[in-house]
DNA sequence: TAGATTGTTAATCGATTAACAATC
DNA sequence: TAGATTGTTAATCGATTAACAATC
């Protein structure tokens, strides 16, 4: 299943086609084309089929995608059919928010541990979970066995954060907090924050 | 201040160009070259003066970017030097999130309405603001004159908020539900959501 | 002046879209 | 069979990077 290599690009829209076909079943639907797809996700159908081929022929010459098989293909590209244990540090609002947020992939994707560094916050019930100080991750990791870590405290301590998830062996780090991460090269990260959204949409206003 | 036509990769620079040289500022340097912005912000130096030369000459040959000066530049181009009305809808945990996160730009973008469907949240205390039903966002457009819409609620409801988002004059967009809205060619929306970011990660671990 | 660094053009790289033979 | 739609190659488009003259 380790294909050539495939652009982040392409990546970023596989769970989008898995949460379509997720929607059709759940229509009672069967079958579905590229050309479909297309207009529902407001995508180019060439670029539909040309992504989903990268991964093997999922679909019919004249017929178009059998949508539970293409869901199941799309889970196991996206390692969703098991299980994900994510260690997430930073138990704000975000972190709440991330937290209270169980619903996920079938539940396939679960918080495992949850970490912060103020101490008023200790041995906060959050869910199933109570919350730890951030040194305990490691001690955790080598239990629990954390395959995903997400960041969501301020910017100033993201990197320390990030630090100590890969000294756990965490390689996948989804980072909330307004700050470029400097990682090994064999470290994967994916930066994304709510006030950099938003600042780069207030361009577009016109006064 | 409208220039030919700025591509979407560059508008979502410019944060972090302001972020960074806001950083400077505060650390008291005055004067920063692109090969020192990209070695901190990991990115290629002929693409941030590519990126700051499509609104004009803010640097001098030989010496670099005057960090006071770009700072300002780049409030001016994001209209960050203005006062920014958001129309927040959906006040889950992910809507508190942002309500609390009121230090966006200086405070110049403030949250300036509060909206959700649910009755039990009606009349809420977050912060300076009362939760309202959706429906008065209308009748407040006309006052408060929002200029950016944030969607943080379930995915079913979305394109139903985005309607009336744009029903109020409002033409940009922060949809945080996993949904592809539907919107006239006028307007800009930009989607974003963690269950979609967590699964495109799981794409690269490596059981 | 010599060294540094910009703004910008040209070269490269990568991603999207069009086109179409294969085939259900 | 005729119509539809895939998988894939070729063409296009856009974004990044390299190179360098201009100049502080």
């Amino acid at each position: 299943m380790k294909e050539a290599k495939i652009s982040p690009s392409v990546v970023r829209r596989l769970p989008i086609y898995l949460r379509h076909v997720q929607d059709l079943l759940d229509a009672g639907i069967d079958t579905v084309s590229s050309k479909e797809m297309g207009a529902k996700l407001d995508l180019n159908p060439a670029q539909i089929r040309k992504d989903l081929a990268y991964f093997g022929e999922f679909g019919r010459k004249g017929v178009g995608y059998e949508v539970e098989y293409l869901a199941r293909k799309l889970e196991q590209i996206l390692h969703l059919d098991q299980q994900i244990r994510v260690a997430l540090v930073g138990v704000g609002h975000l972190g709440m928010a991330l937290s209270n947020y169980t619903r996920f992939q079938n539940e396939r994707i679960t918080i495992a541990g949850l970490y912060d560094q103020d101490p008023k916050k200790m041995n906060m019930q959050v869910g199933k979970l109570r919350v730890k100080p951030l040194l305990k991750i490691e001690e955790d990791a080598k239990t629990i066995g954390f395959q995903i870590g997400i960041i969501a405290v301020p910017a100033f301590s993201a990197q320390e954060v990030c630090d100590v998830m890969i000294r756990c062996g965490i390689r996948v780090i989804l980072n909330f907090a307004p700050s470029s991460l400097k990682v090994p090269a064999n470290i994967h990260v994916r930066s994304t924050d709510m006030t950099t959204e938003l600042q780069s949409l207030a361009y577009y206003i016109s006064e």
